[in-house]
DNA sequence: AAAAGGACCAACCGCGGACAA
DNA sequence: ATTGTCCGCGGTTGGTCCTTT
């Protein structure tokens, strides 16, 4: 049962990339542009599985990822997007820029996890409960039952939309409209509201206002935005009314 | 100074959606 | 309509570095 491996493991490369691997996947995606993961390995002259290539890209070698800290801004945005999105790490790197969903997977585990954690109480972090099952699971099903999880409907793929960096601003024309418009997306108005969509090819805006290296991120009428979205989804829970809290989220995810 | 434990983060794994044949 | 493949996602693991004892 289930699919087979996504490639021949024998005799590929595993764990740590060396510089001249790294070298090897640039030069090659330099050249010829992301993509068609599964025969670039090949290719390149890489003795890896496509999949690793891509993470590696993606979240280490790509050149518009900003490295450093996460900055209280970017630590107070994360904060705000999971308590609307839950773990939808992509989504949520998807709105800092240069910014990994990996990345924000892992400061959130080792960071902010732990320290909503001190305020409500009520979670625990992933490190916590590799800890917990270190010890051998002696919590058996109560330790996999502390693990955080806001309860949405599953993660709507959102590839076609195109927030990723990568989209193409090469072959606009014609009128543009929001893609929020288009696609009637609330949420993806407040969050990206340069978005473009002209004849069917999404566009970031020339100026990639979803990409730039926001060092500060000063973009007030989104954190307004934001906010009111924010306070919106708070009084919701508040009021324990579910019916309206998923017609809300329904209308986020569209 | 050394051992133990904790924190961090790069990388791996398996699942599921999209799409082509 | 079915099957197979590719890609992207979130969860998890394991190695390395840092801190504490």
């Amino acid at each position: 049962m289930g699919r087979a491996p996504c490639c021949s493991k024998v005799g590929l490369h595993r764990g740590q990339w060396t510089p001249r691997e790294d070298k090897l996947l640039i030069n090659y995606i330099r050249a010829h542009g992301e993509g068609h993961w599964r025969s670039l390995p090949k290719k390149a002259g890489l003795l890896r599985c496509g999949k690793s290539c891509r993470l590696r890209w993606m979240n280490y070698l790509r050149p518009d990822i900003k490295r450093g800290n996460i900055t209280p801004d970017e630590d107070d945005l994360i904060i705000r997007l999971h308590s609307l999105l839950g773990n939808r790490w992509s989504l949520i790197a998807g709105r800092l820029p240069g910014r990994t969903d990996n990345e924000i997977k892992n400061y959130w585990n080792s960071h902010l996890s732990k320290r909503l954690n001190k305020t409500s109480g009520t979670r625990s972090s992933s490190s916590e409960s590799k800890k917990k099952n270190k010890e051998g699971n002696k919590d058996g099903a109560n330790g996999k039952a502390a693990k955080s999880k806001i309860d949405l409907p599953k993660a709507i793929r959102v590839t076609s939309v195109s927030i990723t960096r990568t989209s193409s601003t090469s072959s606009l024309r014609g009128s543009s409209k929001t893609h929020a418009e288009v696609h009637n997306l609330p949420w993806l108005e407040m969050v990206c509201p340069n978005l473009e969509v002209r004849d069917g090819i999404i566009n970031d805006g020339e100026t990639l206002p979803c990409n730039e290296d926001h060092d500060d991120l000063d973009m007030p009428t989104n954190e307004n935005m934001l906010d009111e979205m924010f306070e919106e989804y708070e009084q919701l829970l508040r009021t324990d009314n579910y019916a309206q809290l998923d017609s809300f989220i329904d209308s986020l995810l569209a």
